[in-house]
DNA sequence: GGCGTTCTAGAATATTCGTAG
DNA sequence: GCTACGAATATTCTAGAACGC
């Protein structure tokens, strides 16, 4: 997406989470929660040999460490027993291999790209920030036009 | 429900007693008594190899002491040995299968899960608070909505 | 050990280490590290249907916090590049599969099983306690006789 | 100076055990 | 007998802090 800079986490993300090629990290049927599946993530992601390799690191818990610094929070998979709508987490869940981790963010949607600008980090610097009423942006891209 | 953490207890219990596919937690007849069986409890919720499993422990002593720190309280049963009215009560016991144990709580009522948000862990912490008048909310959840 | 409560994570650690059965989790050559290989540890010690569940979650990660809450320090590898000794900390390294952990705490030695009731929980309050001077022992274990 | 990675800790709920009432 | 509760540990999710680039 325009606007935001390729080489951090968000833009990273989002080719993740839109690329055919990696099948570890989707989006859930309604393009608005994260799913997560970290057995593949781990090999295909950020295991050895990987083309283009995404992340410099090995550990999973360091992605979660990324996602948590930009406002993404663990969603508990609700399994076959809700009212409405229990048989779509029932596919989220079992859909092909083991059981996928769900994160949200609300300015993380398939559909809206535009979002993904408000994505900062939140450090303590910027929190107090934000708690300041500031607006708060990410280091723009350098464009070379 | 809206507002509540699917992660926690109550958000949990609320499934499971109106999820059809788990028989041994149901509402009484008016919705206002939680109904339990013990022994289809421990092999369909705690019961090993359930997909969804709702609780990490496998011991039902666990379960009640979840219901203790929200507020229900053990209804106990008069076995037929009122004066009238004692038909309902047997009714109630011998349902199906097992004898089955009632709580309640005030706050859990199948007609009103708006009230859901009113239970909370009545930890010695949350007690004190209680008692000098403060506020005591459940830590938020991330709702997607 | 005597005289520790065998249910509490010292001891379940002190026991994975010391059991032939369990390979993931070993002392290292002096009998002064604790060494985890992560993945074995995931499947033989946390996988599914494993007979004697040391633990109830299935989280690498719970494993790391609770080290961290009894006082264990992770070592970095220092991967051949040293002056000398640099053989033993390949060997320790690359023994017979995955990369292995190094966790140290000084009251976790092969040859001292006295040490392990300094083993405490280091939580808040325990942590003011030890600022204040004052002696903090884990809950002893229930002996029948 | 910002971002990514790593290691550790905070804080809330969950689970267990024992016992008061 | 047995319900309810206190208190400790266990588990989970998130955040703090240090360091390198």
């Amino acid at each position: 997406p325009a606007g935001i800079n390729p080489n951090y986490f968000p833009a990273k993300l989002w080719r993740l989470v839109n690329s055919p090629l990696f099948r570890s990290v989707r989006w859930d049927d309604r393009g608005e929660v994260l799913l997560v599946d970290q057995a593949l993530f781990e090999s295909e992601v950020l295991g050895a040999g990987q083309g283009p390799h995404f992340f410099q690191t090995k550990n999973f818990s360091s992605f979660i460490r990324q996602l948590n610094l930009y406002g993404f929070h663990k969603l508990v998979q609700e399994l076959a027993g809700g009212e409405e709508g229990s048989e779509d987490e029932i596919d989220v869940v079992n859909d092909f291999s083991g059981p996928l981790l769900q994160f949200h963010n609300p300015n993380f949607r398939r559909d809206r790209p535009d979002l993904l600008s408000h994505l900062i980090r939140l450090t303590s610097g910027n929190k107090a920030k934000l708690a300041a009423g500031q607006e708060v942006t990410s280091r723009p891209a350098r464009q070379i036009q």
